[in-house]
DNA sequence: CCACACAGACCGACTAGTCGGTTCAAATTG
DNA sequence: CAATTTGAACCGACTAGTCGGTCTGTGTGG
């Protein structure tokens, strides 16, 4: 394990402090003290509070996005690219958690300033997502009569309310929660057609 | 039309600002200033600008949970109580969206004073969805092997998440939308016999 | 005249960000 | 290889401003 640099330490210190008590719940003199480092050494490496925002959201949004595409262009099934990306999506829980629930929560502060950068990459993410909803349908796996914006939003609200109530150390584990989302919502949109691809390929309980 | 007290109209202007800016992004003072009265007047209705916050919160779950559970109550068929429920949240949404979205983006901040308060109504909240999903099983409507817990966070992260995307004046209504929710939810928990009676009851698309 | 609703000047605490200064390791030079 | 230079990383006292909350005063309806 290497030392870790004064900007990653900053980053963790936040990323605990942050989810405990709120951006504005800890002032950059806290936050400089958990970082074992100084003023001076934060706003060297940033240019203000709210650049550490912007930073800890980019980190975790850009992972998502890259995993995503990247996991579901392995695969031409459509409702294998939906477990793909309800997977990938969960898996970056166990890492990222404290990333995203910093993220949504202060979302509102952030915008003002990072607007654009922001909703670039989040709509490049829904596209991802409603691409494999439109795939679906072309191969009659999903349901012809399926709304692709609100299904993907379905989806989305699912998958992203996980930061609200999943605990690392709790009784579930992100595999068995990601099961269950698949069963219910793959169940949901698909066609008998799907339906028997994907018991075959043991997607459901 | 009644003229508004002071402190309707102090919740009024709360509701607009916390929405746009957030409640750390609106101090006391623009705050009295839209809501066209002074801080003196903010200070006799109010203990802090946190009571507020918590205010807000407050008159918007209490609303949920009598109407969701008034509605519930009025059936016997689970199937028919999980529609109540969807619809119920969905149909507050056209009244208290900007409530919502206050509460979900500033609870971190109000947990530590308020904690309690309002743990209490929101865990009340998620056992009436939970009793439904097991009556559901115990009708042999809902699919046995469902977790309870698991589906119950998958329901309310789809209606919660809504307040992220959703627009009054778009074009979709609320009730478009909850038709869809439901007929993807139920299509994914319920059993066979589940869905010969959701389909006699119109619940499907 | 008194209780209540409200006004707004004021206070004190707190905090984001600055800035002159220090350290130290690597690059440059003679 | 030592002597010297350089500049990035880092420090922390300080500032300028903000903002939640208080307090005294004022008008008004009963």
């Amino acid at each position: 394990m290497r030392k870790l640099t004064v900007k990653e330490r900053v980053v963790e210190a936040a990323l605990d402090l942050f989810q405990e008590k709120g951006y504005h719940g800890v002032s950059v003199e806290e936050l400089v003290e958990h970082a074992e480092t100084s003023k001076g050494g934060f706003y060297h490496h940033f240019k203000s509070k709210d650049d550490l925002l912007y930073e800890i959201h980019d980190i975790f949004i850009s992972y998502v996005l890259n995993e995503t595409k990247r996991a579901s262009e392995q695969y031409d099934s459509a409702i294998d690219q939906l477990d793909a990306l309800m997977r990938t999506f969960m898996n970056v829980f166990n890492i990222y958690q404290r990333h995203i629930t910093v993220f949504y929560n202060e979302s509102v502060y952030l915008l003002p300033n990072h607007e654009e950068a922001i909703t670039k990459k989040r709509t490049a993410y829904r596209k991802l997502l409603e691409q494999i909803l439109i795939n679906g349908q072309r191969q009659q796996v999903f349901r012809q009569e399926l709304s692709i914006t609100i299904t993907a939003m379905l989806i989305i609200g699912t998958v992203n309310w996980t930061y609200k109530w999943y605990k690392q150390d709790g009784e579930l584990t992100m595999q068995d929660i990601t099961t269950y989302f698949n069963d219910v919502i793959l169940r949901g949109v698909m066609t008998e057609a799907g339906y028997r691809e994907a018991a075959t390929k043991q997607y459901l309980l």
